[in-house]
DNA sequence: TGCAAGTATATTGTGTACAATTTAATTGAT
DNA sequence: ATCAATTAAATTGTACACAATATACTTGCA
């Protein structure tokens, strides 16, 4: 080989590191795969069902703290908290403190609508065919990742 | 508590493969974010890249092929070529034998770019701060869900 | 008090993902 | 040899992500 070491060392490196960014990417494209036809039995797309899942938990947020939770901003959330609305699950209200910030609240349709998603996750679980520990090791090692490229 | 422990049980099996899920997710985002000022300085998306990596190792593929290495459909690849074909660096023909196959092939433009994208792993890699072992494990895991969730 | 700086959200434009459908070429069974 | 079934890409339509910018409200300070 004319190009010899450099090159070889080269091509491996720029393949172990994409080994890694490419397999979280495709893990994450199959695992939103997996909950598609789950959630399309509740008229929810993955992120739906992320912003949702606050909102189950928080009742009522801003889109800055919608964003804080999801790492998102308002280019994506807007357009999405329209279509939640457009669905009846949520009302964008405004602050009577601020007007500048807007006040997505729960309806009681969109409060409902947890009494059915709380089987998805379990159904989920059962696909990964992957012990416990081994999902949480990979949960835990996401989040340093996450962490550390922390914008 | 009204609803006592099973209200409690749903919640938190939701939250714990939900925080997996979600966790992989944002992990995804934020290494593409990381990605992009290096790539901008190519001209290449991180998907752009992805498939540039394939054409570097290969030469020249279908889409089906492509879209096999990628785990990508026509509908994502076929646009996204047509970009490449616009910036030079892949030529978009057809298979002699079969006229039904695109069969895409590096330019030399494509080919000079894979010398200047060999930088970009090392320093995303050293974006990360975490330890070879700790990445390895992670794709691993990555590996195997990808795999157990096959469509 | 008035206005510059800052903040919260919305808008615009580009580029993925992917389901569903369409188009065009190939294959295989009769 | 012919045509139904299959296959490879392309197209259409919806919904993210996100950079860049715009808009509208609030705050703080001269």
């Amino acid at each position: 080989m004319s190009s010899g070491d450099n090159s070889k060392e080269n091509s491996s490196l720029l393949q172990l590191d994409n080994q890694l960014c490419f397999s979280l990417y495709s893990a994450t494209n199959a695992i939103t795969r997996a909950y598609r036809p789950l959630l399309d039995a509740l008229d929810l797309t993955y992120l739906q069902y992320m912003a949702m899942m606050v909102l189950w938990e928080e009742q009522s947020v801003s889109v800055k703290r919608l964003g804080e939770r999801l790492h998102l901003d308002s280019g994506t959330l807007t357009p999405l908290l329209k279509r939640l609305e457009a669905k009846a699950l949520v009302v964008r209200g405004r602050s009577p403190d601020d007007e500048r910030v807007r006040v997505i609240t729960l309806t009681d349709a969109g409060q409902s609508l947890k009494t059915q998603a709380e089987t998805v996750p379990e159904q989920i679980l059962c696909q990964t065919c992957m012990p416990l520990d081994e999902l949480k090791q990979m949960k835990q090692l996401c989040d340093q990742l996450l962490k550390n490229l922390a914008r």
